[in-house]
DNA sequence: TAAAACTGCAAAACCGGTTTTGCAATTAGC
DNA sequence: GCTAATTGCAAAACCGGTTTTGCAGTTTTA
């Protein structure tokens, strides 16, 4: 059922069935009478309009982009919940992707949600993603980052505090007489890990300890991640605590730990926290991230900018908090 | 830059540049030294057909609906993942949509979904939402429900085995000399976790053991659920065994566990895996469902069902693997 | 009491594509 | 050498809405 059929089916014109339909009858001088006539005659059929032609017409989709490095990450998963939830009261649709770190995915990704008018993005960024970014704002598409810069380009963005956040758990395992103690993260350039390594690096030198790094290959898989652990952990029998810069690093940090045999032999933070960290033994502490305050942040960055385009960019930096969860650790 | 400032450019007619572009210039009978020319200029300029115009003027959305109970979950991300993944691949965008249960927000969502045109719809069903169903096949969309069925109707269906998974579960604890198993589930009737449940009653009472069975409230929230395993516990201390029906309830039941200092006095195994079962000391075993098979084999009957819409309608059960991880269990 | 303003709606223009139809010019067929 | 078929493209119709304009008929205003 279209427009101009019931139009026809009234005997009116559809100029006016548009304008009664959008609760426009004033502004387009219907009388109430006729107006009541097409409403209730809409509301028999169960008319709904088609989304095609009013989006072509209007020029909105009601559709936003959420792009992140993977959906099913108990990090991004969460946030993706939260903004589906709350955009859906608000009348918006949500696209999503993967980019799972990649790049050329990142790019391409960008270039698709935009083919498909979305009203906004909220992207994680992937490395080198600045040229895809900048056509973007371009095209004066409200934008917002988070959980880590997209180099140094100027754009709304929101994060954990990163730096203040490691800090708070290498001051963690330094106030418990941890001394030795080995940082895992990936050889990634992104900006969070960057103020994560930055924090344990500082704070140890400051204080005279040695710092002891191992980088593993972003794109490796678990189980590679597991045996890399497993050779630094060998080659570096001093160690007394680990401190892991994202959980899933962490989670192959128990494995390899696991399968040497020295469960209880480290003191282990990890940031980013997991759901059943709390269930180990012994169970482990870690630098939490409030996931639904930094999605809410984000949406309303993203809205902040619909609503005035021209309002300065903003950086939006959320405390992070450090969830103690042994006594000796 | 529209089609028709192309033609206008060119001095040729919007009709020819549309033929063009999309391949069918021969079919058009447009000469091939034209169609260099407009095909050159088109990516001169970098044009990009407007998808709304394109969508009302073809009638396709190339875009897809999924529905499921929690985005967020690690049984549902991972589907998530690979849906969008594959789909991209083939020229598709995802909407989704979590109905956290909620037999409201099911049919709301699929009401929207609807409106928004989607080619397709994979759906995780809450209770009652038949209705909302039939709506989508009376449309004819293809729909494919997956994870548990929805009440008795007749649909494209994927799932695991439940009943034979569940099997295997609670054989695999009789095996092991426990004869005292309490099932924790929740209270909902959904096919899934009936046929988990049943598996569980049909085993114990052929074998002449008792079952002691907990139904949690499907809505109460993860501590309101811990609370009253605590209390099913103390309630019954014959206990030697726990099956918990799906990996969430587990955790809260690890949870339940610990509060009592009750570690290691029970032997647990799960329905669904999770990351970090292997790393609890003791390991939990479980019931694994492939989770990239079940999300394909949806992606699959979708596009049967979308190719040839007269086919009749499958079911394709998958069948689960048990995962041991302890000696004694 | 004639010009001005307002009322109530229809008609038209527009959004930007796709697909069918039509028509002059050329080529083929006999 | 005249008709029929084919070529190459333009023009028009269509998808289904929104928004602006136009135009009688009525009411106000001076």
């Amino acid at each position: 059922m279209s427009i101009n059929e019931i139009a026809k089916h009234l005997n009116v014109s559809k100029s006016t069935v548009s304008l009664v339909i959008n609760g426009k009858a004033e502004q387009g001088r219907i009388s109430q009478a006729l107006a009541e006539r097409i409403l209730t005659y809409v509301q028999e059929i169960g008319y709904k309009p088609n989304v095609f032609a009013k989006s072509l017409a209007t020029g909105r989709s009601h559709t936003i982009g959420l792009i992140v490095e993977n959906i099913s990450d108990s990090f991004y998963g969460p946030i993706a919940l939260h903004i589906e939830k709350y955009l859906r009261k608000i009348g918006y649709h949500v696209f999503y992707s993967s980019t799972l770190g990649s790049i050329e995915l990142g790019n391409t990704i960008v270039e698709t949600m935009l083919d498909k008018k979305v009203e906004g993005l909220i992207v994680c960024p992937t490395n080198q993603m600045e040229t895809s970014l900048e056509a973007i704002q371009k095209q004066q598409i409200p934008l917002v980052i988070f959980d880590r810069k997209a180099g140094d380009m100027a754009t709304n963005y929101v994060g954990t505090d990163n730096y203040g956040g490691s800090l708070l758990a290498v001051d963690h395992l330094l106030e418990n007489g941890f001394q030795q103690i080995g940082l895992v993260t990936n050889d990634s350039t992104q900006s969070q890990m960057i103020d994560r390594l930055n924090a344990y690096t500082d704070k140890l030198s400051q204080e005279g300890f040695h710092a002891t790094i191992l980088r593993l290959d972003f794109q490796a898989d678990a189980l590679e991640k597991a045996e890399q652990i497993k050779v630094f952990l060998r080659e570096n029998p001093q160690l007394d605590a680990l401190y892991f810069t994202t959980n899933y690093l962490c989670i192959a940090g128990l494995k390899a730990i696991q399968a040497l045999n020295r469960e209880g032999s480290y003191a282990i933070i990890s940031f980013d926290d997991h759901e059943l960290f709390e269930l180990l033994q012994p169970a482990i502490s870690c630098v939490e991230q409030p996931v639904a305050q930094i999605a809410q942040e984000a949406i309303n960055l993203l809205f902040k900018q619909k609503k005035s385009p021209d309002l300065p960019l903003q950086q939006v930096i959320i405390p992070s908090k450090l969830i103690k969860r042994k006594s000796t650790c």
